[in-house]
DNA sequence: TTAAACTGGTTGCTTAGTGCAAGCGGTTTG
DNA sequence: CAAACCGCTTGCACTAAGCAACCAGTTTAA
């Protein structure tokens, strides 16, 4: 039988993928918070996800191929979450996702300053991050979640952030 | 009271907006199909919508802005959907998930080629697209909708997916 | 003149997704 | 050896989605 989908759309078959309140959210942190654990994932989440959904997320971004997952070497029960290469190449998604967001809705300053960088940096930035993702996700997902490998896009960007926030997240 | 947002995220707000299976699908066919009726949304929709979630989507669409509504002067009891400024600057959004989807999920060849021509024009035709449905949409939304306005970029995109569905559908 | 078709929806029902709180077996830390 | 932490699961309430039938008013065509 065909594939059980509305249609063969792009965009159709993008909301099928990703079209609910918190997939993007769970790439978002992953890709801009470096959050790799379900811990991290839970208790640093901005927006407060529930556990049972950050579950049910998880498994259907793993089975979409959009997340990957590795056994952490410091801890027998802790699992490194990483992003895949579909789901690296959701940046300039996110970045129009956010320029839209930031110019149309009451976003905060500190949360904005990360989606204003991204939008003025361009595709030029977006792939530089890329790379810096690939690094941390993909060629070595151990030490990006470790902190062995850092990306120098997303430490500008946490930087900027922090300067506005005034804080203590990264 | 502040406001019962999750966050001050854009990306996080703009899932709260559109972070569903249906608004940006409706907002697509506004946008790329001219569909502008209740009617010519439910009936010509590639996924087949249901007549009370469109119902709902519309209202809840106007009531953020992101479209308006006019009278249809060739009959008293049809409205006319059009897009608002927002909503039109969806198309960068729109055309960086079309690409996505184009690249990552199992399109059909017909569907994808206004995604593929939108990607390949890049900001100079997405500029020029948004020029057009200003003019079908805020300046002229009866013209718009009644084919006295036309869109040069739409006709483009509109005769690329004909010559391969073969068809009879704009 | 009247019936058929079309207009933008609504109603009722079932199923799927979201949100919250509590809990669970195993692991590591102090 | 107890407390904290690990990735989850369970249960229950509520909202959103999906389906089919229906509705009153308007236009069209015989």
């Amino acid at each position: 039988m065909p594939d059980d989908h509305r249609s063969g759309c792009p965009i159709n078959l993008t909301m099928e993928a990703l079209g609910d309140r918190w997939s993007l959210i769970v790439i978002r942190d992953l890709m801009f918070g470096n959050r790799r654990s379900f811990r991290d994932l839970l208790t640093q989440s901005e927006e407060g996800i529930a556990s049972n959904i950050l579950s049910a997320r998880l498994k259907r971004l793993l089975s979409l191929g959009l997340l990957s997952k590795q056994d952490d070497p410091r801890h027998r029960q802790k699992t490194i979450y990483s992003l895949t290469e579909p789901a690296i190449q959701l940046v300039p998604v996110l970045a129009a996702i956010g320029a839209w967001g930031r110019r149309h809705l009451e976003v905060s300053e500190a949360l904005a300053i990360r989606a204003q960088l991204l939008e003025e940096g361009g595709p030029i930035l977006w792939d530089a991050f890329m790379d810096d993702l690939r690094a941390m996700h993909v060629e070595d997902p151990v030490g990006g979640a470790t902190g062995t490998r850092r990306s120098g896009v997303l430490d500008d960007l946490t930087e900027a952030f922090l300067k506005l926030a005034g804080g203590d997240r990264g």
